[in-house]
DNA sequence: AAAATTTTGATGCACGTGCCTCAAAATCGT
DNA sequence: ACGATTTTGAGGCACGTGCATCAAAATTTT
């Protein structure tokens, strides 16, 4: 019973290349052949090392690969410049990857961009060529410019992902969440939050040409109709990032809707409609949701100014964004269950 | 303006020992003797060595670090042989990270143990020594014989790690959740959720005699008496894994309470218990919350069986616990943002 | 100043894989 | 059976670091 208990074995060696073709009765040369799947192997030779390959357990030593092939990658961010608080924190996520990963031999840079100029990306876009690039995660709003220049960045063999901003064409490899379900997650909580028999809820965007602000607002309404038809939704303002826009169109909308019982801000940059809507002083308890963490949400969180965050975690954009990359361009899968970003549910206990 | 768009440096090789010695005007065997920390230099040179790598940025190569070293890491999970579907998630990702690390040189084991036996566990740890295993992750409760145990396997010189079950001892260095904030953040959607002017809230566990469990209940009895004192929560109903007893304590509860309006689930293992409440069919709509995500779980919340799910990620968990064993066992310090576990908050739309 | 000690240099092998060349062997087509 | 072609073998260098040895140089002690 004892002796069950004792681990089985104490440190076998790994299985090398020399080992498989010792088994499999080849030449190194063969294994190294088949193992980086060169032509001009009869394919039972292929079965044999293949056969080898399961009968040890061999797995490839990825230091030694590595090594051997000097290989590193230079990654690119290609971000907007616009510096809120939730790029902050990304930009902030990608130096700390950075150092991580140096010892990997990958390297994170960022380019800022002015988001809302298509050529300008397209035409960096268009410098990049593979040896001096290995991938782009790109963060902009979906154009048919930028579409054109991922297609032709792609042909070159320098493999692009979009990042956090959702682009539909590249559908299934983004690094970011699913806006819609984010919208719904967010009305769900409000929905269920608000105890009001009937109310009016605001909504706030930077601005309603992104794609991601639509798709929340989407899922938002979908949700907060079908399940909580005692609640209306306003429609969207817009803040177009600034604060008196803000204050103006905030006290317009106040004012005009007496029975306002929710605010859900789909902005990642909830600072400023939320610090002209303390200002306001609105009648009743409102129920307040916002998107991303931030230093600002972050504390409001806290205070109890904000009911609830939705949000996704940026160091875990980075790395996923880095790994991908590096399985792109390596043309490996990657492991998917560990990729997913999550949409995150957070008050005031589990910041 | 084109031109400061263009990605600054090609391919820069990076610096590597050899770079070092020369920068810093000695020989490869001091930069060795510096990077390792060797004795015998003066500290002079080794001023010069460390300057010469802040100038080159120099990184150690990791690649090559660990092929020289030929070193692998062999780690252990032990675990309670118990197979509810919680475990079985984490078995499940074990076994994936193993694949994923093993080209890494890391080997991750899963020992069974009866976790109500402190002296098998403490036998089992005793076998132990550096040369067989390199770590241990370890899932049960803590008892003086356990912590006897850890505390000679750290004097071995095996690192050891506690898992997902909070051992007050080792505190900070848990791998896993605050349990007392996990209950918290049950309670305050409970609270928020339930819209009853008054009501009682039933609380079911596998055991109260786990420090989770207890730490749980705690943190939940905190927030709903502090900040919604119209509901009442009722002592708490001891399952201890079987079905039979759960239905009887269930019924025995529901009977005896009819004001009830809520569940919150304990354990890791809702499935009995929620199937109990189903056929006991109360007579108003309750509001349940229970924790961990399994196949049961899942289903239940997209059947709206289950409001909310408190969890925490299985395979963060474990990919967590390795990286931490490794740091630890090579005396790194791991990058603290990456490996805080969350407390996920799960409703239908972001599950 | 000589001896003892500390500090440094020079050099080489090892780790496991990728990649290269050249020749040998096997297979094919006629 | 011959040449042409495909497939395999043998061998070696490279990657960057860890680790070892032994001698040379610098520094301290006597």
């Amino acid at each position: 019973m004892q002796k069950s208990l004792r681990p089985s074995t104490p440190n076998m060696a790994r299985p090398t290349t020399k080992d498989l073709a010792r088994v499999a009765g080849v030449s190194r040369a063969t294994v190294d052949r088949v193992l980086n799947g060169r032509e001009g192997v009869k394919s039972e030779t292929v079965e044999k090392v293949t056969a080898a390959i399961r009968e040890l357990g061999f797995v490839r030593n990825l230091s030694a690969a590595n090594l051997a092939k000097s290989k590193s990658y230079r990654f690119i961010f290609v971000l907007p410049r616009s510096g809120d608080q939730f790029l902050d924190e990304i930009l902030r996520h990608i130096h700390e990857a950075g150092e991580v990963f140096a010892s990997d031999m990958i390297w994170a840079e960022v380019q800022p961009i002015d988001e809302n100029d298509p050529h300008q990306i397209a035409a960096f876009l268009a410098t990049l060529s593979p040896g001096d690039v290995d991938g782009v995660a790109i963060m902009a709003p979906e154009t048919p410019q930028l579409r054109d220049a991922m297609t032709r960045l792609a042909e070159r063999g320098v493999c692009a992902l979009p990042f956090i901003s959702n682009q539909a064409l590249s559908g299934d490899n983004l690094v970011g969440i699913d806006n819609r379900a984010a919208g719904k997650t967010a009305a769900t909580l409000m929905g269920r939050f608000i105890h009001a028999p009937r109310g009016q809820i605001l909504v706030i965007a930077e601005s309603m040409q992104s794609r991601d602000s639509l798709e929340r607002r989407l899922g938002f309404d979908q949700v907060i109709n079908d399940s909580f038809s005692h609640l209306t939704t306003l429609p969207s303002l817009e803040t177009y990032g600034s604060a008196d826009r803000a204050e103006r169109v905030i006290t317009a909308a106040t004012q005009r809707n007496p029975d306002i019982v929710g605010v859900y801000v789909m902005s990642s940059e909830a600072r400023i409609p939320l610090e002209v809507l303390e200002k306001a002083d609105l009648p009743q308890q409102i129920v307040s949701i916002a998107h991303e963490r931030t230093p600002f949400t972050e504390n409001a969180l806290r205070n109890g100014n904000i009911d609830a965050l939705i949000t996704q975690d940026p160091g875990h954009l980075v790395r996923s964004a880095i790994r991908r990359l590096r399985a792109l361009s390596d043309n490996l899968t990657t492991s998917t269950s560990q990729e997913k970003i999550r949409i995150e549910v957070l008050i005031a206990t589990n910041i």
